[in-house]
RNA sequence: GGCACCAUAGCCAAGUGGUAAGGCAGGGGUCUGCAAAACCCUUAUUCUCCAGUUCAAAUCUGGAUGGUGCCUCCA
């Protein structure tokens, strides 16, 4: 597989340390509010590559973050009237209500900044030891002008972004890009005790420590939108090669935004949709799809137009599934062995091309070409010929396991779930229909439709099915 | 001021040297008692523009234009 590294720019293939073992650390979320429809485009991404890598036969310990101290979590804290603490337990159950539906496996791990400070305080005491860091009034700052290669990642260079840059960020620091590693405690905030006195930790030491704790000194992928490429994954690097004096990480991706009107969505900007509130009108399992419909690196425009054509693209997969399976129930023993073994050899080479627009830095947009074309293929043959029920099977597993690949369930598990008085009535309409009383039989279609029940005839005879959404 | 990224049909979106995937929407047709679903045909001689390299460019180079992001919290 070959994937992009923003550290090189270019693509180049995945390489772990170990053999058929991948570490992938992702960040997560800040937990003081609902994450929106931006904010789980990396967590459905990176799920992603992690479901494909699992695929393939690939071990994979993936870590994910919370965020669980900054300052937007103590203002948001101090508004409710609650703990931090509080706020973060909330949030994170809040996460994974929407992280789960969204087909989001759990991480291996889940580290909280707050259950990792021995670790965040001990590598800053590194820090402090090897000569990185110097105090001001109000914390603890990593001197980035030590760091030989700071910048790398970012290609960065810190005289260029001082000529240019507001002098008055630079307060009291050494250089405009040093940051903060360990913020002195003010009235009122949550602290922990430290060499340095009580305090908290900075926002970029956490993901370092807590990547250290679980995945060791050098991992292999590190991903998360690309508004952290700078500062935030930059000091990573710096901090974590600065402690360990090794390299951080072998593969930075980073995805691209979900836009609004070709404006970034964000919290800040008030431009933006939850997917809690979006999960409602279209389902998790089309946001998925649409996520998954634009390649990761990708600007993506969130749009009405859009989301539908995902609802019914996405609609469409599921159909055919349906359909196959319908087939399968009705299949008959005399059937076209030419064209069944037609669709056999085309099922493998859907896989083939959906591992070839995987492989090739995970291009989804690709993967889900291939799926459609099987789609079609089978639809149209399944028209012209008699196919065999294992033929046709294939056929179904392969569209199945592609799209749960791609963390979508592709089977109607509606479809068992039709009662015996529904089954009843449609037999009567069958039978209406056979004595050409169309009156009746498009009356009972009409008391069924409004139950929520869609009847379809076909050669094989009627075909019941429940409408549900999501 | 610095550093990046993006520009492909009505909309979304792949393709990054060999003659434009896929989805949605639209139009026409097949099937059907009517529907529905499905299928078929159809919708970019052309990839923002200009110049260059090449037998060959949406794809490489240079330039222009437009848009965005980061440099402060940010997926």
């Amino acid at each position: 597989m070959r994937i992009y590294n923003d550290l090189t720019r270019k693509k180049e293939k995945l390489v772990p340390q170990r053999e058929n073992h991948i570490t992938i650390y992702v960040c997560g979320p800040t937990v003081y509010d609902l994450f929106h429809l931006g904010n789980a485009r990396p967590f459905v991404i990176y799920d992603t590559l992690r479901r494909y890598l699992l695929y393939k036969n690939k071990e994979v310990t993936y870590v994910q973050n919370f965020t669980d101290i900054d300052d937007k979590m103590i203002n948001r804290a101090q508004a409710r009237n609650i703990t931090v603490k509080q706020l973060a337990e909330e949030m994170i159950e809040e996460y994974f209500y929407d992280a789960d539906n969204l087909n989001v496996m759990r991480a291996d791990h889940h580290p909280r900044a707050t259950e990792t400070i021995p670790e965040i305080i001990e590598m800053i005491s590194t820090l402090e030891e090897k000569g990185y860091t110097y105090v001001l009034n109000d914390g603890v700052y990593f001197d980035t002008s030590k760091f030989e290669d700071y910048g790398k990642l970012s290609k960065r260079d810190l005289d260029d972004q001082e000529a240019g840059a507001r002098v008055d960020l630079l307060d009291d620091k050494r250089n405009l890009s040093d940051f903060v590693l360990w913020k002195f405690k003010k009235e009122g905030e949550p602290a922990w005790e430290s060499p340095w006195g009580e305090g908290r930790p900075g926002w970029h030491i956490e993901c370092s420590a807590m990547s250290k704790k679980y995945l060791g000194d050098t991992i292999d992928i590190h991903a998360g939108g690309m508004d952290l490429m700078f500062p935030h994954h930059e000091n990573e690097i710096a901090q974590s090669e600065a402690a360990n004096g090794k390299p951080f990480v072998n593969y930075w991706m980073h995805n691209g935004f979900i836009n609004v009107d070709n404006v970034k969505m964000a919290k800040s900007g008030g431009n933006f949709f939850l997917v809690r509130e979006l999960a409602g009108e279209y389902g998790y399992d089309v946001l998925r799809f649409f996520i998954l419909q634009a390649h990761y690196r990708m600007p993506l425009n969130f749009e009405e137009e859009p989301l539908m054509a995902a609802t019914h693209g996405w609609q469409r997969i599921q159909r055919s599934v349906a359909n196959i399976d319908f087939l399968i129930t009705n299949a008959s023993p005399e059937y076209d062995q030419a064209q069944s073994a037609e669709l056999t050899d085309y099922v493998t080479a859907t896989v083939e091309e959906f591992e070839r627009a995987m492989d090739d830095d995970l291009n989804t947009p690709d993967a889900f070409a291939a799926i459609f074309n099987l789609v079609r293929h089978v639809n149209t043959i399944s028209a012209d010929y008699v196919l065999s029920a294992a033929s046709l099977q294939k056929a179904r597993n392969c569209i199945v396991e592609l799209c749960g690949i791609l963390g979508l369930d592709a089977e109607n598990k509606a479809e068992d779930e039709i009662p015996d008085d529904v089954l009843e009535q449609v037999k009567l309409r069958d039978l209406a229909k056979a004595e050409r009383d169309f009156v009746t039989a498009d009356r009972i279609r009409d008391e069924l439709n409004a139950l929520g029940y869609k009847i379809e005839d076909t050669p094989q005879g009627p075909k019941v099915s429940r409408e549900v959404r999501n």
